[in-house]
DNA sequence: CCGGCGCTGTCAACCGATTGCCTCGCCGCC
DNA sequence: GGCGGCGAGGCAATCGGTTGACAGCGCCGG
């Protein structure tokens, strides 16, 4: 049988109005005021007509018009979150924390897209502002007076990027970059490769300066392999180059570049982690499925979506000021690094 | 000035309080409802007064406030998108999908996830239709009466399942089943198990009687194997009982399942394809990733998701009946399939 | 010379909920 | 007995935008 036909029949055009506290009054034979103050000022009204309004607001399947009170109250009890691309697994577990902060505060999420590129998400932002009471966005791709503009309209928080004057919440990669780089020392190596991000990403120079950093720190040497293709897996492409350079390890700005290195590597011969060690970063879904199961950072980002919407909700109810918590990043020790022989 | 402290401060309070119809009004020296015509009735108002109008409308900013529109007209320009669970990558094309289409027509897209619950599913369609135009409900866990309830609110389209009597969107699984067993066949399969999803999954009962109807027809053995453990991937749990069974290949309910399926295998010592040939279903992320890469079924989950959203946009406005299209399935060969030796 | 028409723009009601202010009735207290 | 106080509920304005009804005006034809 192949019921899998789609079926484009329905009754429609049958729809309730939905009932209002005009409707409710006058079942009761109040007026509608008393119906809102009973309906969410608990002990204005005496207790029995409050009990029989309850009971008649039931009955009609009374819900709240929250377009009639955000009019009014000038709260609209929804945020939107912004990312730049919705297939990215980066963003997944962010949005995730992120989802269940705002739904347990009450707030509905508002979920878009900027397909990569910073005049959609200004645009996004911009057109999204009227409707909720504020915006979280993801790794912004804009420049720093953009977001303070949009910043004097509505509160806005910014998620995976540190912008002075706005409030953001970044996990601090250092921790995890200390461990990746004590983890390559042990192992043998001195010379170690930055696959390096979008060069106008914030945490890709983030993760670059630390590492710069802490190498020469340590003693060990440490090079960049700029990026020649801006899509996130452009890493496969590079190979080359990273062999050339005579580094032993690799550090990726992210898993998705780490995990389009390692299938080159796949392609080309190379053995990883043989002749090639590789270090991820965010520890997304599908670095432990790979094969050799990829050696990353855990970023904790469903801490992160959760921290950044609670920094928001802060700011929305205007309430106390929300102290973002420390969110130290862990190396996560899987079978793509190894000792270098010597 | 030179307020250059760190992250937690912010001029907070200072937001502009946003340009209405009637500050631009005041501006322009006409009344308020020339404005509105002006804006959004092109050629009802002289062309010179329309220029104007909207010069000064862009001087000051103006956004116009979708609360207020929707609180006339009832149209509030959103539509919700529900899902089982965000972190489940069979929805991330089925989110883009929606999200895309939705974006061209010109609608917010509100996003929300019902944490696996029936009851949360519920309520949080109930809490969101005052907000929105239509709802787009992935996978729904309701019954069928309770859909038919809710649609008797606000449009509603279900996608990945089929409801009677509701619009919904579901791609042919018996394309790619069907080319699955041919493909075993091929290979040498004679007797083959259904590594089954949730019992309650429309999905997974409708994949079975695909499978059963069509390995019998082609003279194949078939036997399901239930699931023990309604997470997505406790496949895993059931290796021993699948090589009990005699089968030398599986067809599991998703790709999860599989990938979870294959874990099993390599932690067990069982030599996947040699000694357990195993298709999965979606194509997921990740599904091209793990070793061996899984032979897997292609759904379009991106389309489905256009489609679906396009199904209620076209609901909600009334105009022509959408008519989805046809969505079929296809087979991918990867490594997870090889032929039995005979 | 007058009626009527088309073009522009204004008026005012309305959507649903909230809230400051007021009223009414009743109680208690001096 | 008079007055203050308080509990309970109503009135009406308000948020921002939309829209049907209508008014002023210039112009045309009869």
């Amino acid at each position: 049988m192949s019921d899998d036909s789609p079926a484009a029949v329905h009754r429609v055009g049958s729809r309730k109005p939905a009932a209002t506290i005009y409707d409710v009054a006058e079942v009761v034979g109040v007026s509608p005021s008393t119906v809102s103050r009973a309906l969410n000022k608990p002990g204005r009204i005496n207790a029995k007509t409050e009990e029989r309004i309850r009971n008649a607001a039931e009955a009609l399947g009374y819900r709240l018009n929250p377009m009639a009170r955000a009019l009014l109250t000038g709260k609209t009890a929804m945020v939107a979150l912004l990312v730049s691309d919705i297939t990215n697994p980066v963003f997944y577990d962010i949005v995730r924390g992120a989802e269940n902060v705002a739904t347990d505060a009450g707030y509905t999420l508002v979920f878009a897209e900027s397909h990569r590129r910073s005049d959609i998400e200004f645009a996004t932002v911009e057109r999204l502002q009227p409707s909720v009471d504020g915006v979280l966005v993801v790794a912004s791709l804009l420049d720093e007076e953009q977001i303070a503009q949009l910043s004097e309209t509505k509160p806005i928080v910014i998620a995976l990027r540190r912008v002075d004057g706005i409030p953001h919440v970044v996990p601090n990669s250092e921790t995890g970059l200390v461990q990746a780089l004590d983890h390559l020392q042990e192992l043998g190596h001195r010379s170690i490769g930055y696959l390096s991000g979008p060069t106008t990403f914030w945490a890709n120079r983030n993760r670059w300066n630390i590492l710069l950093e802490h190498a020469v720190a340590k003693g060990m040497s440490i090079v960049e392999i700029p990026p020649d293709d801006p899509v996130p897996n452009g890493g496969a492409t590079r190979l080359r180059r990273i062999l050339a350079s005579g580094v032993t390890a690799i550090v990726a700005y992210n898993d998705l570049m780490a995990i389009g290195l390692i299938s080159e590597c796949k392609q080309e011969g190379v053995d990883v982690p043989g002749r090639l060690s590789i270090v991820g970063f965010d520890d997304v879904y599908g670095a432990n499925l790979i094969s050799p199961s990829l050696t990353t950072i855990d970023s904790s980002l469903g801490k992160v979506g959760a921290a950044a919407m609670s920094c928001l909700l802060a700011q929305v109810d205007g309430t106390t000021a929300y102290e973002p918590p420390e969110l130290p990043t862990r190396l996560i020790v899987r079978e793509s690094t190894t000792s270098l022989p010597s």
